[in-house]
DNA sequence: TTGTAGGCGTTATCAT
DNA sequence: ATGATAACGCCTACAA
């Protein structure tokens, strides 16, 4: 224990002298500089050894100037899109020698902010994942948050790396599928308002469907039960095929279908976003908009770790999701009940 | 930017220089000291204000010798059961200023010692969620660890906070279960190897089936796929029950008599562990043991939380599952096809 | 090749 | 109440 009552740990000195060396040359062998005498790193590696040393990775980080962490802010952590997202960053950075600091908005778009900024304090660099504060918050921030890319969300007038999904053309896609089946209504399960691709979502459905289909928007949310609780509604407004927000929202809903004996896809079908790994195992499967999500972390990391090295990151990419069909769609039925 | 090339940012001594005060004093306002002069609070503040000073927390790290960060190692982020427990834990610690870092060790036993060694280094602390690694190494490592906890797992001759699930119990209810119900051959399909819990899970489904039921084991693995590709195996085997690792391997197995056509639970009954979201929103719902994955994240934040508080940790907690019997699990037919 | 010394940005001790 | 000053543990010119 120390004066103020910590565990002094083994430091560079202690190595040091137990070597016989300078601090600096501990410091080269760990660091593996290749000038210093075999015999020194001999002596050195032994007696980092049994002191059982290991440099502070808090001290390199203040001298060095960096922690070799990256932080990750996300809108709520129980969504599996995030999920996947995490972890394609937290793969490919680790390959790379970094770490992730994750950190759930709780879906608060007043704490995001504050979030972004104390995490990021920590770190090299931020991954903002689908962000719900407004645009001149975040372009207020944008000089402290950086080195940042954007998951999911374009900031107007803010040149940021960014790596996104063209929902539109998922949406368009879903449209198309559901007319091709005959359907005339569809009712649209919708996600968090102060959600981008909720906007983004809803807004694309309301072009598409012009003229063609008749459109039922119930305010949901993210989660499975949302979509459970909010099936019944759609059904009502007279739909024939619901779209949920997320996939969650519509494996919610199907459950809610099936507990009440609605067959799907005979009598209603449904359609999910995302392609979350259960989507496929549903009974039925289900139809969905496939996001490639750990892709979509892995390429925000390239852009990450670019900027970090000190070059300029690849250009934005957008993916194009591809419809899913499986078996939750179907032709819809003419027959009255 | 410095000599090394780095942005010099804003730090304690520019806003001192503006405030025209001592470093010391900002560094007071900035900790809530109510020993400052108001004259002063308020010169200081401004002066920080308009600058955007905000104290680098790898520097305070250095100098309170603590970050002010966690780290949690799991075998796989991919696995909803980690995704809860994290998020318990990114809760409970952060509404106490905590942040998480996250790392996966993805289910390699050999990686984990160093990556639990080279994240502790850079918190306070660690929380070892069902650690795949073996107890000598576990226990050869637990004073460079320290302080953690460990969480779904047990270390022979080792005294460290723990919080766990005793999965025997809830493997013994399954089985009265089943066999309540009139099965006679189940079949488990088994986890990793490497994986406490299935030992766990497999030794005490040994015992309760002991001249009562029929037993086979089928090597799988811990995801939907792995049970969607094992479940035909268990059915050759003549088991007309299912018992997963997991929900996740449940929920494939389940997919799986599906497409075969094979009714659920007329036909074959299948039984899960843990109790994802998913479980309840399967259909037919998934009979399953309810672990209560985000309480077990808190439960284990609250033993860390209060050791790096100085306190005795509260004591281990064993948390006993309950069988959610759902839709999944049914009689037996007696018919032949 | 090796060592010395200054700096990284804060906090905390000890005078004043 | 405030201000020097010495840690905190490491890295890296620069000098030897």
């Amino acid at each position: 224990m120390d004066s103020v009552g910590r565990v002094r740990s083994v430091t560079i000195r202690d190595v040091a002298r137990a070597a016989q060396v300078s601090p600096a040359t501990v410091s080269r062998v760990m660091n593996r500089q290749s000038t210093v005498d075999a015999e020194l790193v001999r002596r050195v590696q032994q007696a980092a050894a049994s002191l059982g040393y290991h440099p502070s990775a808090v001290a390199q980080g203040l001298a060095r100037g960096r922690t070799g962490l990256i932080a990750i802010l996300v809108p709520d952590l129980g969504n599996p899109m995030f999920q996947s997202v995490l972890r394609g960053i937290s793969r490919a950075a680790g390959a790379e020698g970094y770490r992730v600091l994750v950190s759930d908005s709780h879906e608060m778009p007043l704490e995001e902010p504050l979030l972004a900024r104390e995490t990021r304090l920590r770190t090299d660099g931020l991954v903002l994942c689908a962000p719900r504060a407004h645009d001149d918050e975040l372009a207020a921030l944008a000089e402290r948050l950086n080195p940042f890319v954007l998951v999911n969300r374009h900031v107007a007038g803010l040149d940021v790396p960014t790596v996104s999904v063209d929902y539109a053309a998922g949406m368009r896609a879903v449209v198309a599928h559901l007319a091709g089946l005959g359907h005339r209504h569809v009712a649209y399960l919708a996600g968090p308002m102060a959600s981008v691709s909720n906007r983004q979502r809803l807004d694309s459905l309301h072009e598409s469907v012009q003229g063609r289909l008749e459109l039922s928007v119930r305010e949901c949310g993210s989660m499975q039960q949302d979509g459970y609780d909010a099936a019944g509604g759609a059904l009502e407004d007279g739909a024939t095929a619901i779209i949920g927000y997320n996939d969650l929202v519509a494996l919610g809903a199907l459950a809610r279908l099936q507990a009440a004996g609605v067959e799907v896809p005979e009598r209603v079908s449904v359609v999910g976003f995302d392609d979350i790994p259960f989507a496929r195992y549903a009974n039925p499967m289900l139809t969905t908009v496939a996001v490639p999500q750990e892709e979509l972390g892995r390429e925000a990391w390239e852009r990450l770790s670019a900027v970090l090295r000190g070059e300029d990151p690849p250009a934005d990419v957008c993916f194009t999701p591809r419809l899913e069909v499986r078996s939750t769609t179907g032709v819809v039925r003419t027959d009255t009940l």
